[in-house]
DNA sequence: TTACGAGTGTACACCTTAGC
DNA sequence: GCTAAGGTGTACACTCGTAA
C-alpha cells in the first residue's frame, strides 16, 4: 500500500469519527432542546389549567363596586353572599375595618339612584353599593379603669379630658382618619413593585441554600411603607410594637433576617425606631396636628423642653387629635360654635346640637390638647357639652358618662 | 464624563421627662 | 433611682440634578 494510500484510509477514519462525534453533539443537543420544550410546555399548561380555575371561581362569584366616603374599593365573594342584610353589613365591616354603625345602600339600575337595602336578593354581580355611616353621635367607648373619677385635684378640662382617654369619649371619626386598634398579627404591607421582585428572588434563594439578602437600596422603601402602615395605627409604636412588625417582616420575608442578631431580627427592631422618629418629624413638616403640638414652638414658653408635656394618644383613645372635618376650616368651624351657643338657648332642637357637637369636635380637642383651657372658660365657650339634655342622651349609651355629668355640674 | 452642591434618609448622641 | 422613650441636632452616606 502506497503512502498516498495510507494517508486517504487515515483521514476517511478520522473523517468518520468527527462526523459521529458531531452528530452525537447535535443529537445531545436536540434531545436537550425537546426536554427544555417539553419543561415549558407543561409549565404554560400548569398556568392555563390554575388561570382556567380562577376564571371559573370569578364567574361564579360576586364582586361589588364599594363606595366609603370618599374611597372607591371592590370586594369580592366567592361562594354565596349572605342571605341577610345584617349578616351582609358585617361582613362589610369587617372586610373594611368599619368600627361605627353603617347601612347599605345599592345603585338601582332602573332609577340610576341609589336606595336603602332591605334584601340581599336585590344584589346582582358587578353592583354599586354605598356605605352610608349612621347619623353623627357620640359614641361611648370604656376601659376598665381604677382612677376616680371624682378626682378633686383636676384643675383644667386638659387634666378632666385625660380621664377621659379612660373613659373615652369619641365622636365617630372621619372615615378617613386613624380608626383602628393595633392588630394582633400586623399586617405587612405590599412594597414597590421594585422591591417585591427583590424580595421575591432573594426569599426563593434564602429557600435554597439559605442566602440572606442584603440589598441596601430597597432598606429605604420596607422601612417607609412600615413606617406608614404603623402610622395608620399610631403615632407613636412601642418598643413591643416595633417588634411584633420585624418579627412578623421577617416571617413574611425570611431573607431580611439578620444573622447576628438574638431574634433574627433586632436590627429592623431599632431601624423602624429610628425610621418612626424620623417619619414622625417629616409629618411635622406637612402640618400633622397630631405631631406638631409635640414640637418646641408649640409649647408654652416655660415648658420648651424636649420631652416636656409630650401630648400623645393614651389607652383606648384612637383619634388623639383629628384634622377638621373635610371642607371645614378654623374659621367654618368656629362660625358653627357661635351658632351652637345661639341653638342651646332655644329648646327641642337635640339633633341639630348633636351632629354640630360632632362636627365641631377636633376644635374641642385642638382647645383641649393644645391650649388646656380651664373648665369654666370651656364651658363658656362649649355650653352644649354641659347641656343636661344632651348628656342624658349619651347618658343612655354609658351610664360612665353619668360620672362625668355629676362631675361637670358639680363644678 | 466628572465634579459639585442640594436634598434626603439613616443612625446616633444628648438632654429631658414620664412612669414604675 | 432606674429605665424607656421622645425631640432636637448632627454626622455620614447616598442620590440626583446641573454645570463645566
Amino acid at each position: 500500500m502506497s503512502t498516498l494510500q495510507t494517508l486517504k484510509t487515515f483521514i476517511n477514519q478520522r473523517l468518520t469519527v468527527a462526523v459521529e462525534e458531531i452528530f452525537g453533539l447535535l443529537e445531545t443537543t436536540i434531545s436537550n432542546y425537546e426536554e427544555e420544550i417539553n419543561r415549558q410546555r407543561r409549565l404554560i399548561e400548569d398556568e392555563r389549567s390554575e388561570f382556567l380555575i380562577k376564571k371559573a371561581d370569578m364567574q361564579q362569584a360576586m364582586r361589588f363596586r364599594v363606595i366609603i366616603d370618599h374611597d372607591i374599593k371592590k370586594i369580592t365573594f366567592q361562594n354565596d353572599i349572605p342571605s341577610s342584610v345584617e349578616d351582609f353589613i358585617k361582613v362589610f365591616k369587617q372586610a373594611f375595618s368599619i368600627t361605627t354603625d353603617i347601612s347599605l345602600q345599592y345603585k338601582d339600575a332602573d332609577f340610576d339612584d341609589f336606595f336603602t337595602l332591605t334584601s340581599t336578593s336585590d344584589l346582582k354581580d358587578k353592583d354599586t353599593l354605598k356605605v352610608v355611616h349612621m347619623p353623627p353621635g357620640i359614641i361611648m367607648t370604656t376601659v376598665p379603669h381604677e382612677r376616680n373619677p371624682d378626682n378633686s385635684d383636676v384643675s383644667s378640662v386638659d387634666d378632666l379630658l385625660s380621664a377621659d382617654s379612660q373613659d373615652n369619649l369619641i365622636p365617630s371619626p372621619p372615615a378617613t382618619e386613624r380608626q383602628h386598634l393595633w392588630p394582633a398579627l400586623f399586617p405587612i404591607p405590599i412594597f414597590s413593585y421594585n422591591t417585591e421582585m427583590a424580595l421575591r428572588q432573594g426569599n426563593e434563594k434564602f429557600l435554597k441554600d439559605g442566602t440572606l439578602l442584603t440589598i441596601p437600596s430597597i432598606k429605604s422603601d420596607i422601612l417607609e411603607r412600615l413606617a406608614e402602615t404603623m402610622f395608620s395605627y399610631t403615632a407613636y409604636p412601642n418598643d413591643p410594637q416595633r417588634a411584633a412588625v420585624a418579627q412578623a417582616l421577617i416571617e413574611k420575608h425570611p431573607c431580611l433576617r439578620e444573622p447576628g442578631s438574638f431574634n433574627g431580627c433586632y436590627g429592623w427592631q431599632q431601624s423602624l425606631k429610628y425610621k418612626c422618629g424620623n417619619y414622625r418629624s417629616k409629618l411635622k413638616a406637612h402640618g400633622n396636628p397630631e405631631l406638631i403640638i409635640n414640637t418646641l414652638k408649640h409649647k408654652q414658653e416655660g415648658d420648651r423642653k424636649p420631652a416636656k408635656n409630650v401630648k400623645k394618644p393614651r389607652k383606648s383613645e384612637v383619634n388623639y387629635l383629628p384634622p377638621h372635618p373635610v371642607g371645614e376650616t378654623d374659621s367654618s368651624l368656629e362660625n358653627v360654635r357661635l351658632e351652637l351657643i345661639a341653638m342651646s338657648k332655644i329648646q327641642d332642637n337635640g339633633q341639630m346640637i348633636n351632629d354640630m357637637m360632632s362636627r365641631t369636635y377636633s376644635c374641642r380637642r385642638r382647645e383641649v390638647v393644645g391650649q388646656s383651657v380651664q373648665i369654666a372658660e370651656f364651658k363658656e365657650r362649649w355650653p352644649a357639652l354641659f347641656d343636661p339634655l344632651q348628656v342624658n342622651k349619651v347618658n343612655e349609651q354609658s351610664s360612665c358618662h353619668t360620672r362625668k355629668y355629676l362631675y361637670y355640674n358639680s363644678l
